[in-house]
RNA sequence: GCGGGAGUAGCUCAGUUGGUAGAGCGUCAGCCUUCCAAGCUGAAUGUCGCCGGUUCGAACCCGGUCUCCCGCUCCA
């Protein structure tokens, strides 16, 4: 663990030191769970986005790709169930100090009684023999109507006073109820608070005729209330996919461990339509299919698992995340999500228009069901950069940092050196720098000597260094050093813009899926 | 939100009983001209996280506050 621990803190010291990711508004001592990306941050950043949206939407004739705005309507958020279902009301032990979902003591507490009813029944089965009934007992047995009485009220007066929002009375219900802290057996509660997971905001210039919105929490929903015009717009038919990268913001309880859980984050969603009750197969076919796209940049398989949700959300019929193994354990970094007709099927009861797709196959009109998939940028990020972290042992004992990113991912594609500062070998070195970059993020490093240029490349992550020398002005060829052998050939610059291409252009990526 | 730990240069960290702030690496300029860090010369960089208190005097003591890390909790 404190190894763990170690390496990790590493990670956020490199991605500082070599400008990619910062605390955000740092002189003012940061905000909470909020980073920016620095210079090559932003580059690594987009690079993995592009990878996403190509191997998505460029290489799919069924899948396109649209960009919604953050702001939405608010019934928005009524239809997809986030204005209940993210909104928790929350009550901390004073003795035990441990939080808890008020809702979930109660419900706990109810399901205790409904353990006694089942023992009733079990007891009486036992009793009665082959001759027990188990509908009748339950309806007529006195006890079990008095248990289930019981758990019927507490239930109806939880559920009102959620409604109502009056959590004095939650609070209260608990202590009534004698509901105690299951760790430590206290009753003493603090107030119940609520917890609303989204951020709230004002449309409009006037406080009194200001609208109430959410900055949203998921992408997903800005391709749901687009679904119509894109399918229309796009002549598109099931099954397709509309897919989306953009920011969306959570006001997460505890937010954490680095760019892992921010507040503010950047998901890559694909909504992918398809007909009822074919939600299988195509679950089963982007599994496979996300679990490629992670492969093919050269991360070993053992790093990633998937993770079948147990509970599911109230969306979904089938839902597994693909965790990846993160300096602090193996964590979600994707979700694969039968969501059903749950998303449309409620827009279209919110909103009243008819939210359907007929089926000229089959000749009639139904609500298409959707197959998620939902990666976060900022983890994946996190992944990619982690992994490719490396403290190697050379020959002799001598040791090098080096970010092995994939070559197609790293900000920065080749670095042009002058091995010596004078004899006119920067101006050719500069004169290179200016043909690669029209094809590539390219820079230029005459300080020092070049081995520790070599290591400054290394530990940013460049894959290339183009070393200039005096046989270069002669016969116009230079070494290129490759970054995780440190080996080098001898090759003509003429060659130079082919031969880089061929090594870090996103298509090699691509060809692998 | 609770508990524990921490915050001094870009990074890693020293800093004694309270007496004007240091190292290594890095950065910059110059020298050297050498294909895998650690050659030479010189330089810049800190309201010691922030605010307040005690004191003749605070990086150091006290109070508050912010941020980060770990654990708990939560997690669409």
């Amino acid at each position: 663990m404190a190894k763990e621990n170690d390496s990790f803190k590493k990670i956020i010291s490199h991605a500082k030191e070599y400008g990619y990711v910062f605390p955000s508004s740092e002189i003012y001592d940061g905000l909470s769970a909020v980073y920016d990306y620095g210079q090559n941050g932003a580059l690594l950043k987009k690079n993995i986005r592009e990878f996403w949206w190509k191997a998505m939407v460029q290489m799919h004739d069924n899948i396109v790709g649209i960009d919604a705005a953050i702001f939405m309507h608010p019934t928005t958020w009524k239809a997809s169930g986030h204005v209940d279902a993210f909104n928790d009301p929350l009550i901390d032990n004073k003795d035990s100090k441990k939080r808890y979902r008020a809702d979930v003591l109660i419900e706990d507490y109810a399901a205790k009684i409904e353990a006694k009813i089942d023992k009733e029944a079990t007891k009486a089965a036992k009793r009665f023999g082959a001759a027990f009934n188990k509908e009748q007992f339950l309806a007529t047995n006195p006890r079990v109507l008095g248990y289930q009485e019981k758990i019927d009220t507490i239930l109806k007066r939880m559920g009102q006073s959620l409604e109502k929002e009056d959590l004095a009375d939650v609070k209260a219900l608990i202590e009534e109820l004698g509901i105690a802290c299951p760790e430590s057996g206290s009753r003493n509660w603090t107030e119940v608070k609520q917890f609303n997971l989204m951020f709230g905001t004002k449309l409009g210039a006037t406080t009194e005729t200001a609208t109430d919105l959410f900055l949203r929490p998921e992408t997903a929903q800005g391709i749901f209330v687009n679904y119509l015009n894109v399918q229309k717009t796009g002549r598109m038919k099931l099954p397709f996919g509309i897919a989306q990268t953009g920011k969306a913001f959570r006001n997460e309880i505890v937010a954490r461990q680095f760019i892992f859980r921010m507040r503010e984050f950047e998901q890559m969603e694909m909504q992918f339509f398809i007909p009822p009750n074919t939600q299988k197969k195509w679950y089963d076919y982007w599994k496979e299919q996300r679990l490629n796209w992670h492969l093919a940049l050269g991360i070993p398989k053992e790093n990633y698992r998937f993770h079948d949700h147990e509970k599911l959300a109230h969306y979904a019929d089938a839902a597994c995340d693909i965790e990846f193994k993160f300096p602090f354990g193996f964590k979600e970094l994707e979700g694969i999500h039968s969501r059903t007709d749950f998303d449309l099927a409620n827009h279209e009861k919110f909103a009243g228009k008819k939210i359907k797709y007929f089926d000229p196959e089959q000749n009639e009109s139904y609500t298409p069901y959707v197959l998620e998939t939902s990666i976060g940028l900022d983890r994946m990020f996190l992944a990619v950069f982690s992994h490719a972290l490396k403290e190697e042992t050379l020959e002799g004992g001598a040791t090098r940092t080096v970010l092995q990113l994939p070559s197609a991912l790293a900000p920065v594609k080749a670095a042009v050196l002058p091995l010596v500062k004078k004899d006119g070998l920067p101006e050719l070195a500069q004169k290179i720098r200016e043909t690669l970059q029209w094809d590539m993020q390219v820079m230029y490093d005459e300080k020092d000597a070049v081995g520790r240029r070599y290591r400054r490349q290394d530990a940013l992550g460049t894959p290339f260094c183009i070393t200039v020398d005096h046989q270069s002005l002669e016969d116009n060829t230079v070494t290129l050093r490759e970054r995780d052998s440190m080996q080098q050939q001898r090759v003509a610059i003429a060659q130079l813009p082919q031969l880089l291409e061929e090594q870090t252009a996103m298509k090699y990526l691509l060809q692998k899926l």
